[in-house]
DNA sequence: CATAAATGACACCTTGAGGTATTATATAAT
DNA sequence: ATTATATAATACCTCAAGGTGTCATTTATG
């Protein structure tokens, strides 16, 4: 594992998302997707039916079908998409992966690390796929 | 996966440093260590051995043997031991995974996320066994 | 209706992190 | 020397994330 890296699946949902979010009305089908991400074929399937259960996205099944961005782009945050694909996500609170700390004064880890998790919540939590959208690297 | 959580082994290893940098003139050995924090106990006896390979304890084989921290605790800065049990950190420098990103111009998460890291890289560097030696948990 | 083109469902494979089991080696103490 | 007590080495097991393969279902269209 290497720290301060999503996972494969968050990483792809992040970039299929902000693909879409490119135009909102659009049907997008997978083989289209698959064209400008680099995401494995059956996998990125996958991976749709996932974003789609999980409201992202809705699908249309049948010829022409396809899937589009279910909400505004604006209201859809990159919190709440991890959220979703990274559930463990905010489970851990100790430095030292401690699941209950005995110490009478908290360590000099315990603050600064809070400090840094609210930060970057921020970050998530303060950008949209409408920020995102032109992230298409084709 | 979880993302902003330390591997196990990394947990681990922070926990046994800043354990054993509490006094880092005596000799500890596995069991004494393993009593005190929780970690699997053969698991612990390989990770003893991996550190000592790193360079951060020495051992005493034998009867009456242990480990002892190596350097001054001071020396001996968290960023140091993240990089030595996981060596791909660092690796991934972009946000969305990105082998080689081909935007003109770069996306609104590319600073935001360069900036969050070297935050957590200054605290990690910043902070040395001899700052949270007394993260005992008992 | 038949067909083609799309998504859905389900079972399986692979790989690495984390963990376990066993045996080998070193050394202090008697 | 023998024994007890410590670490070292090596091989194996387990499980979930990531990835693949195959078939089923839906639906526009001729
Ligand atoms: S005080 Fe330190 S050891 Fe205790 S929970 Fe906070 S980070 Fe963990
Ligand atoms: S600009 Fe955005 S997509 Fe390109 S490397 Fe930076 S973070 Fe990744």
């Amino acid at each position: 594992m290497s720290f301060m890296k999503f996972s494969k699946t968050t990483e792809y949902a992040f970039r299929i998302l902000s693909f879409m979010a490119q135009d909102e009305t659009k049907l997008y089908n997978v083989d289209e997707i698959f064209e400008k991400l680099r995401v494995p074929y059956r996998y990125l399937r996958k991976l749709m039916t996932n974003l789609t259960r999980s409201g992202f996205i809705v699908s249309i099944q049948g010829k022409n079908g396809g899937y589009k961005i279910s909400r505004k782009t604006e209201e859809i945050r990159l919190l709440e998409i991890l959220q979703a694909v990274d559930p463990e996500y905010l489970s851990g609170k100790c430095f030292f992966g401690f699941d209950n700390c005995a110490l009478q004064v908290p360590c000099i880890m315990h603050d600064q690390w809070t400090i840094v998790r609210t930060n970057i919540n921020n970050i998530l939590a303060g950008t949209s796929l409408a920020d995102v959208k032109q992230t298409k690297n084709d």
